[in-house]
DNA sequence: ATGGTAGAGGATCTA
């Protein structure tokens, strides 16, 4: 079983890619974020002639998540309940057993503007529902972009990024609340290579510099944590040509 | 030096 998440930054413009690496990596499950599509848009014919199933949730212009899979799914949520929120940023199904939530974490700008006040109420809101959703589907998976680089580790130039948005310790502390409901970050429950990050920025060559933050991870709750083997992160996408700044993360789970 | 690039959509907004 291969769990994955990818902020894909246009699936229009990203679906030869996607289609490819769907091919190479044959995941179970891959969760997208910013497909930026209505539904009536979204590509489900040639998804499902490469063999996956497709459940989504999209907007004109930003945002967006779906769900791809081998096997179809239920039991669809598309919002977190009873949370007011224009924005299509969360989409939950079920797998046989298996509850699998795609998530896309508000962005938040910069700490002292009202779409940092918007991440941190979004988050709160996000964590309410999850209690919910792990008493109900104990074997629970989060996947997405979470805009949170959770440790000093996850980021290139601490000292340059302390307190900045995506780093700042209101952030990491609604992060920590997601793992303190009973889930665990899957990267590190296995040794790792040192500086390995998730999204580099489109400027400044950040990539080619290394210059990145590690903000898209799989949350796994402890029934499932047993069952992982593996989890990493496919730099290779961020090298094609014309790539998403955001490159896959894979979990490998026994089933 | 507060820049730079990418995507959507058609002037800016978002990231």
């Amino acid at each position: 079983m291969k769990l994955a998440t990818w902020n894909v930054n246009s699936l229009k413009v990203r679906l030869p890619q996607v289609l490819d690496w769907l091919q190479q990596q044959q995941p179970d499950v891959l969760c997208l974020q910013e497909t930026k599509l209505t539904d009536e848009n979204f590509p489900q014919h040639d998804l499902a002639e490469a063999g996956y199933h497709s459940l989504f949730a999209g907007q004109k212009t930003y945002n967006g998540v779906a769900i791809l899979s081998k096997q179809p799914g239920s039991t669809l949520v598309t919002a977190i309940p009873d949370f007011a929120d224009e924005q299509k940023r969360v989409l939950a199904a079920t797998f046989g057993e298996l509850r699998v939530i795609c998530i896309y974490v508000p962005n938040g700008e910069a700490v002292e503007s009202t779409k940092y006040e918007y991440k941190l109420k979004w988050l709160q809101a996000l964590h309410v529902w999850l209690g919910y959703e792990l008493k109900n589907h104990p074997k629970l998976a989060i996947l997405g972009d979470y805009n949170i680089a959770p440790d000093d580790r996850d980021v290139h130039d601490p000292e340059a990024w302390a307190g900045s948005v995506l780093c700042s310790q209101p952030e990491r502390d609604a992060f920590l609340e997601l793992l303190n409901l009973g889930f665990a970050d899957s990267f590190r429950l296995f040794d790792q290579p040192e500086k390995t990050y998730s999204w580099w920025d489109y400027r400044m060559m950040a990539f080619r510099r290394n210059r990145g933050l590690r903000i898209d991870h799989i949350l796994l709750s402890h029934m499932l944590v047993e069952h992982c083997n593996a989890c990493r992160i496919d730099k290779a996408t961020r090298k094609l040509e014309r790539p998403s700044d955001h490159a896959p993360v894979i979990a490998e789970l026994s089933w």
